[in-house]
DNA sequence: TTGACAAGAGAACAAATGTTCTCTATAATG
DNA sequence: CATTATAGAGAACATTTGTTCTCTTGTCAA
């Protein structure tokens, strides 16, 4: 089994699975690969687990792996960056895995307005919200000031809680009574 | 079929899915739910179908949708964050697939230094890079600068191409022979 | 009480599943 | 040349797959 017929083979097994979200049946393998043989195809299965792209479960069930559908890591911008020949992944991983701790407590929202703009966050970025987070001083949160939902730190100076913009042109915001919480951010993205 | 059970069920399957990255068999919906009648299930999954959560295609193989593993998106920060009760979903969608156009010629790094500062860009952030895009002024690239890796802005005035830092702190750099570019960065990631 | 309805058990079915063989053709190596 | 290794074809297999039935039970409303 040549190395290159391999990566081929990794290849088409990625885009079928990027495809379906589901790894391929053997009947489906033979398609992909022009082979009629399921004793080929299983020598090929085999070789894809002993490379840690898919996991067998109890009954021959097969997982996949953060290196099947996972992004490539490189490690950080002035440590260098690979060439295709090297290729120097430091790890492989899923972003959906990586920013979201609890999924079903989790959402997703669009930002409108400045007010945070001092930490890095502006207009038309996403900003991942959990809900389930009780907040602490100094992250930003989702709250609910005098009926309109915006970004703000949430602050609590010995005991006493208020809400601050990361942007000078907006005053404190001390709650009178109660302070509604939507969620903690925990993640900014910005797409370009 | 109460709508109680049914959103237990629609949970435990988009649990399933989290854990084994795929659907499960009726098997394993029978041991999921404690019910041993297959006609029962596949009632269940019958039911999924119409909700959209999966989707079934030739040979009655299942593919899951953005609805089961996808993300929940609200509108904006200021358009309001709904209760739990009112549940306004815009959208659903997997952080992968809406942030990686091209898996294949896409990579991660983590960001140190401040070059960037002034786009938002700090240290501990993580960039995502597309090799294959061919970069327009404006874009932030990743370029190599005297055999080290650094974050730049792609300029280009009236033809002659350069390098500037989103920092006042460093000057242009306007190479002599010949620019390294690594890639584009498409998106950046910072999550707290 | 009666009737209508839905949920689940259980059985039956053809088709597809993954695994393990043997055999042949080809390529690589001495 | 002879030898060894390798890839694929093809067949056999025990399971498991999804689907479609019938039958029983329980629930709810009239």
């Amino acid at each position: 089994m040549s190395q290159k017929t391999y990566e081929a083979r990794k290849f088409k097994l990625i885009q079928f699975y990027r495809k379906f979200r589901r790894l391929p049946t053997y009947e489906e393998l033979a398609e992909l690969y022009g082979v009629k043989s399921k004793g080929s195809l299983h020598k090929y299965v085999q070789k894809f687990v002993d490379e840690d792209l898919i996991v067998k479960s109890e009954g021959g069930k097969l997982i996949p792996t953060t290196k099947l559908y996972g992004l490539r890591v490189l490690g950080s911008v002035q440590a260098g960056f690979p060439t295709v020949a090297e290729e120097e992944l430091v790890d492989t991983m899923s972003l959906d895995e990586y920013l979201i701790a609890n999924p079903d407590a989790t959402y997703m929202l669009t930002v409108s307005g400045d007010s945070m703009i001092d930490a890095g966050i502006v207009e038309g970025d996403m900003v991942i919200v959990d809900r389930s987070k009780t907040p602490k001083p100094g992250d930003i949160v989702v709250a609910n000031v005098d009926g309109e939902w915006t970004l703000k730190y949430f602050m609590d100076r010995s005991g006493k809680i208020f809400l601050r913009a990361a942007n000078k042109k907006y005053p404190d915001i001390h709650p009178q009574d109660e302070l509604t919480i939507g969620g903690v951010v925990i993640s900014v993205i910005r797409k370009y």
